[in-house]
RNA sequence: GGUCCCGUCGUCUAGUGGCCUAGGAUAUCGGGCUCUCAUCCCGGCGACAGGGGUUCGAAUCCCCUCGGGACCA
């Protein structure tokens, strides 16, 4: 990943890559670009390129650099080969330099600019789109070089992925209306042109181009909110891209399965609520181990629980923590919340717990049992409860709210007896004591 | 304003002329299960933007209108 070197290549391989300016973080819009490019190069065994187009030098950031990347790996979108555009001006120079000796471009008040024939048309042929035309006249002359020796998109973009053998472009649809002077620089070059396909932009809730003003939309703050990056793949691939009625897809599954035919055109509209239920599936659908060190930081980041305190749980109570109360989180911090009942920290109680005389004698009944209970397992648990509520005459619903409240702090979760046993004997009794106070 | 793209349930989508009185998912509502909530299971609500064609037959093809978006000015 991320090396500089250019290998030969044979000249059926598949070429793509994705392009981001640093001037902000990597949005869920670009991260989908990025996304189907990552997802056609693994399908078809070819290279993934990433290219860094930084020649706005005012606006673009080290910074925005480093959190494109860290993104990038956090999805798994792994990259072939690297580069950064401003490391090319002196490439960018010499082409403009040939399209001017070659007639093909013009100095005027100091600025370079491309010749665009008068008439004719020139015809996108797009794999998602179709062909689409335009005419030449409308196009008119345009600038490849500001008199200030900066260079215009449209130009630098070509010699580019000229340069890098680029087979297929595949961007959002933004670009389209770009893409005829695009060719136009590419029969000027007399380079074979690359297949292009736009991908239907990701609008805001309000319909428009996805930005700032649409809140929270950066890749790394789902990864803070808790979001799996398997959920965020899952999701964004499903904007625009279906495989029949499927819904869960892990990324082998989509490398398996993802082909451009199965991308629509239309825009999608980002909406999170179904990306809280895809993330429940893949907590669902994580090893218990690995989803323990996904919720681990969300744990300690609360800082009553410590890094001894966790480690002191132990590997298999914790696996079984998650496996049991994933049911009932969407992200990893609900997760977080609900692992706190496993330390031996004081609960945060939901609602205080008042008792009456024959509840409390109930409670002290069922202290009494589960001290006596051999092993402290859901079975023998709920068998020994039974028994002792029944010798009192007493029903377990007279009861249950209560203790769960106090062994857990909350009105609501997973099935008692299993509650009580992954908490353990020590600390359930602990807790139960503390009522009686 | 010019050019271009798009238009199926609120949202994501299946659908490529007959299998569609339009399927799935999510959201929402109701029921079941349970000590509770969740998961899970069952069920309800809910869409082919509108109008003209073409065709024996159109969500699917063509035209117009409307709506949304993008790019360039």
């Amino acid at each position: 990943m991320g090396t500089q070197s250019k290998l030969q290549q044979e000249p059926s391989m598949i070429r793509v890559r994705f392009a981001p300016s640093p001037t902000g973080y990597l949005h869920v819009g670009g991260a989908r670009t990025a996304l189907f490019n990552w997802l056609f190069a693994r399908h078809l065994n070819g290279a993934f390129i990433l290219r860094i187009e930084d020649t706005d030098q005012e606006r673009s950031t080290e910074e925005s650099i480093e959190q494109i990347l860290e993104a990038m790996r956090w999805l798994g979108l792994d990259w072939d080969e690297y580069y950064r555009q401003t490391a090319r001006s002196n490439v960018h120079q010499q082409v403009a330099q040939e399209l001017v000796d070659r007639g093909c471009a013009y100095m005027h008040e100091g600025a370079c600019w491309f010749r665009v024939p008068k008439e004719g048309e020139t015809i996108v042929h797009d794999e998602l789109l179709g062909d689409v035309s335009f005419q030449n006249a409308q196009l008119k002359d345009f600038v490849i070089r500001r008199s200030d020796g900066s260079f215009v998109y449209n130009f630098v973009v070509v010699v580019d992925d000229v340069d890098m053998k680029i087979t297929h472009v595949i961007r959002g649809d933004d670009h389209l209306n770009n893409t005829p002077k695009q060719i136009l620089i590419y029969e000027a070059l007399e380079r074979p042109l690359p297949h292009f396909a736009h991908l239907p932009l990701i609008l805001g809730p309000d319909r428009t181009r996805l930005s700032k003003r649409h809140g929270v939309t950066s890749v790394l703050e789902y990864r803070r909110r808790g979001f799996l990056s398997e959920t965020i793949v899952n999701f964004l691939a499903r904007l625009g891209w279906s495989h029949g009625d499927q819904e869960f897809f892990t990324r082998d599954d989509l490398i398996e399965l993802f082909s451009l035919k199965n991308v629509g055109s239309s825009a999608a509209i980002f909406d999170e609520a179904k990306l809280f239920w895809l993330n429940q599936r893949h907590m669902k659908a994580a090893d218990p181990e690995e989803l323990c060190e996904l919720v681990k930081p969300f744990v300690l980041e609360k800082g009553q629980v410590t890094q001894a305190m966790w480690e002191k749980a132990g590997r298999e109570r914790l696996s079984h923590g998650v496996t049991l109360l994933r049911h009932r989180a969407k992200t990893l911090p609900d997760l977080a919340e609900m692992m706190s009942l496993l330390f031996p920290i004081p609960l945060k109680i939901e609602e205080s717990v008042t008792l009456s005389k024959k509840q409390k004698s109930l409670i002290q009944a069922v202290l009494d049992a589960l001290a006596r209970v051999p092993e402290f397992t859901p079975e023998a648990i709920e068998k020994c409860l039974s028994n002792a509520l029944s010798e009192c005459g007493a029903k377990l619903k007279e009861i249950a709210p209560a203790i769960r409240m106090v062994v857990t702090g909350r009105r609501v979760g997973p099935g008692l007896f299993e509650l009580l046993s992954l908490v353990g004997r020590e600390l359930t009794v602990a807790r139960l004591r503390g009522l009686l106070k």
